[in-house]
DNA sequence: TCTGGGGTCCTAGGACCC
DNA sequence: TCTGGGGTCCTAGGACCC
């Protein structure tokens, strides 16, 4: 293993749904493809090449491309062409951390007296998912997890880019300041009213100017990327911390009740996803949005973990009618719910905070705790202090 | 460029605790 | 008693990503 040398993967299917679509049904093929219904959730390099884009109104799009054809979304066929994608890249390398369901990070630095060198790797990768799942996937390599990121990017469509320590600066540093992985149109207005408009320029500052530009966090990431300095490593299986759902309701006016009722339905799809899932949550956050397309949040932190629709709906139920005095007359056109600060379901451990003065509390949560698993899976005790200080253990006895 | 749905991480203030 | 230093959790909003 050289961590000096470029062995890290960037794997990105090009244009996933598109893609997909035009593999599925020949007559696509070499035809400007979107996918979606009024709106336009991918679309295929031919329809890229008119100027279209994610998210356009499918209308607009139109305009710029008449040709363009609309292909109705089949998610459960994408699930399918994506688990096949990983079972690809697990078979590749053990280090896999999948980023979405269409790109994933690959680290094959240990691999090189049995696979061979990561550029043979990453050929044989294309190829294989070419062969086996029919579709086009772009990958960098490089020596850290943002320049493979930025070279897979850099290599689109159907591409392979290396970028060899050697080349670092000359890849990089010509680049926009918006190229780099975690700066948006914010943040690169700000550089650009500073006069700052290549990763090179960023480059030049130190950190000290950036950090006073951009604050702490923002600062020091522009600082450390654009230096080629980025030593996040590959983890492997990482899990969501939050589960939530969504819905626009349009901008028709909307009484209290249809808020609610758009509630109900969204509460009732995460509670459902949460328990197929077999996660609970303790965090609820209710999320709004205007006409003005203004936001806002409010959240609630309930005592125990749950995935109960009617718990998590009467959580939300509160958040939603402590906030209708503020928003009244501000047009809502979305709802969304999620909840977070998930666990295991069933959990390895349950927290029961209680004082020293009332550890009858305690008693009664031991009880209810053995009757929903059985008092066999209630193993262990251990006594935390309020700020989580470890105080002391003690075996549970079943009885 | 007038915009969907699903997420992550950071910031900053307040409540609360010892 | 009105006073320090260290810390956690919660909430709300901002920015970003695919």
């Amino acid at each position: 293993v050289d961590p000096s040398r470029a062995s890290i993967l960037h794997a990105d299917l090009d244009s996933f749904y598109a893609s997909v679509e035009q593999r599925d049904d020949p007559s696509l093929r070499g035809r400007p493809v979107s996918v979606g219904g009024g709106l336009v959730l991918a679309c295929s390099y031919e329809a890229k090449a008119c100027g279209v884009y994610t998210p356009m109104a499918f209308r607009k799009a139109k305009q710029l491309c008449p040709d363009l054809v609309d292909v109705p979304a089949r998610f459960d066929v994408y699930m399918e062409a994506s688990k096949a994608v990983f079972a690809i890249f697990h078979d590749t390398t053990p280090l896999v951390e999948g980023i979405s369901v269409d790109e994933a990070f690959l680290d094959v630095s240990g691999l090189r007296r049995i696979a061979g060198t990561p550029t043979e790797i990453a050929v044989r990768l294309r190829q294989r998912v070419r062969d086996e799942v029919g579709l086009p996937i772009s990958v960098g390599v490089a020596r850290t997890k943002h320049l493979a990121k930025v070279a897979s990017a850099a290599s689109k469509p159907d591409g392979l880019l290396v970028v060899e320590p050697e080349d670092e600066d000359r890849f990089l540093l010509p680049l926009p300041v918006h190229k780099l992985w975690g700066v948006g149109p914010k943040t690169t207005a700000k550089l650009n009213q500073r006069g700052i408009f290549t990763v090179g320029d960023a480059a030049r500052l130190g950190e000290d100017s950036l950090v006073a530009m951009l604050g702490l966090a923002a600062g020091h990431k522009v600082h450390a990327l654009s230096g080629h300095r980025d030593p996040r490593r590959i983890e492997v299986g990482r899990r969501r911390g939050s589960i939530g759902s969504q819905s626009a309701i349009g901008w028709r006016p909307k009484t209290d009740d249809d808020i609610d009722r758009t509630l109900v339905a969204i509460v009732d799809r995460v509670a459902r996803r949460m328990r197929k899932a077999k996660r609970l949550g303790r965090t609820v956050t209710l999320r709004l949005r205007f006409e003005d397309w203004d936001r806002i949040t409010r959240a609630h932190t309930m005592a125990a973990h749950t995935s109960h629709t009617e718990t998590i709906l009467d959580v939300a139920r509160n958040l939603l009618r402590s906030t209708l005095p503020d928003i009244a007359d501000r047009g809502c056109t979305l709802v969304g719910i999620s909840v977070g600060h998930l666990c295991d379901d069933p959990p390895s451990q349950l927290v029961l905070p209680f004082t020293r003065h009332d550890t009858e509390a305690l008693d009664d949560a031991l009880d209810d705790l053995k009757e929903r698993f059985g008092s066999k899976a209630v193993t262990r005790a251990v006594l935390l202090r309020h700020d989580g200080g470890f105080s002391g253990s003690v075996p549970m006895l079943p009885d």
